[in-house]
DNA sequence: TCCTAAATTTAGATGAATCTAAAAATAGTT
DNA sequence: AACTATTTTTAGATTCATCTAAATTTAGGA
């Protein structure tokens, strides 16, 4: 019998950083870009990249970098799925703000106990997408991006339903608080300036005028 | 502007132990006793001992022991609320049985989010008590044992309400389920056995014989 | 008072997770 | 093919939290 197997919080949030940066794909994710996204330095992501490497749950490279192993996808899904669901309860059932949920479930998603994230799952009506739109693994893993685009890739006259933001920054967020757009909101490009890129839109009714760096946060799901 | 105030686990752990152990009163914990209390070394205790005692939490006497300062006992106090509010959260809006909440809420307690646990505290309208019958601290660190007895200590034909359980142990706790004991209840005392202590007990109309260990860990209300 | 047993602390070690600074490997360019 | 800039790794140090084993202090007899 191998010793019991257990991840220290570190080694979760190495793994999701991994798996975010497309550590699900076939190409290696290097240690420089895990630094950026975890704000540490390389040396420490080669240090715990052995680590992994040695629980069997990345496939480590010298020099190359790492993916992870079917083990770590797991893994890595597993600890999304809690995030994403603790996201909704924090929204449905507590009144947080989309914005003010991710460090808070940060902490949640290192919860250790699987009844617990199945009841919320339950309690939640086993929920598809979270706050921000993004898709909730299921217990058993599976996870299916939703058919999406960009607002700013649509073409004039286009039609389309918001269903996620990009960036999840509270400024961001607050911004689309501020003026009324919502997940599940109907969207259609009016105009477009030639010399911005930005994009006049008709919202519920309203006229909005956006810059194109909004419009290339927010996902859209084309419809006539 | 001095260093952000941030404890780590271990640390509030041993905050919560000491509190437990009573460093609420007067009298210093010694640290044998809290080695005990946390299945770890002595040693291990002197050392975070000294370093609670540099961050202002306790007051640390060399071979003599531990008393909690007032940062202490109000940092104390916040953990003890969490663990009792998600208890209370677990079994009341998750249907978990009152002997599996325990190992679960010693995770949650640990979460750093006062807008989480004041929302969570709402959810539930503000409980005064924990799923074992134990006084949940207010947030503002008020925290009022409940007038209570033993149920061993109640003279014959005394009656009283069962208000809490001293061992929370999953083993007891199971017992009290398989005979129906639940806080809540009514009990009066028939008989007692001289020999070993054991009583008759008359609870909900039913009659049961319970013996001196069981009665020992039941706390009840007297009334007339 | 002196002695011994128990409690407590010190000293030194270990593993996790991090860092800095220096060395090594890789990749792109002439 | 050789050079250089960048990326990555190694080596060595630090802090936290723990341990074991040895030393010290305390407390309770005789």
């Amino acid at each position: 019998m191998r010793k019991a197997f257990f991840l220290t919080r570190a080694e979760e949030n190495y793994i999701k950083t991994i798996f975010h940066l497309g550590g699900n794909e076939t190409q290696l994710i290097s240690t420089n870009s895990i630094a950026e996204e975890m704000e540490t330095k390389p040396s420490s992501v080669t240090d715990m990249a052995k680590r992994l490497a040695r629980k069997g749950l990345v496939n480590y490279v010298r020099y190359q970098g790492v993916t992870l192993t079917e083990k770590g996808k797991k893994t890595a899904l597993s600890i999304v799925r809690k995030h994403r669901l603790w996201e909704v309860f924090l929204v449905k059932k507590l009144d947080f703000n989309w914005d003010e949920v991710h460090e808070v479930a940060e902490q949640l998603e290192h919860i250790k106990s699987e009844k617990l994230i199945d009841k919320i799952d339950e309690l939640l009506d086993f929920p598809k997408y979270d706050p921000h739109g993004d898709p909730i693994p299921t217990k058993s893993g599976e996870f299916q991006e939703r058919d999406k685009q960009l607002l700013s890739e649509l073409p004039i006259m286009a039609k389309g339903v918001c269903v996620g933001v990009k960036d999840t920054s509270s400024s961001f967020l607050q911004y689309l608080d501020k003026n009324n757009i919502a997940l599940g909101h109907s969207i259609q490009i009016l105009e477009r300036e030639d010399f911005d890129d930005s994009i006049e839109i008709a919202i519920d009714g309203r006229r909005l005028h956006i810059s194109n760096q909004i419009a290339s946060n927010l996902y859209v799901k084309q419809h006539d």
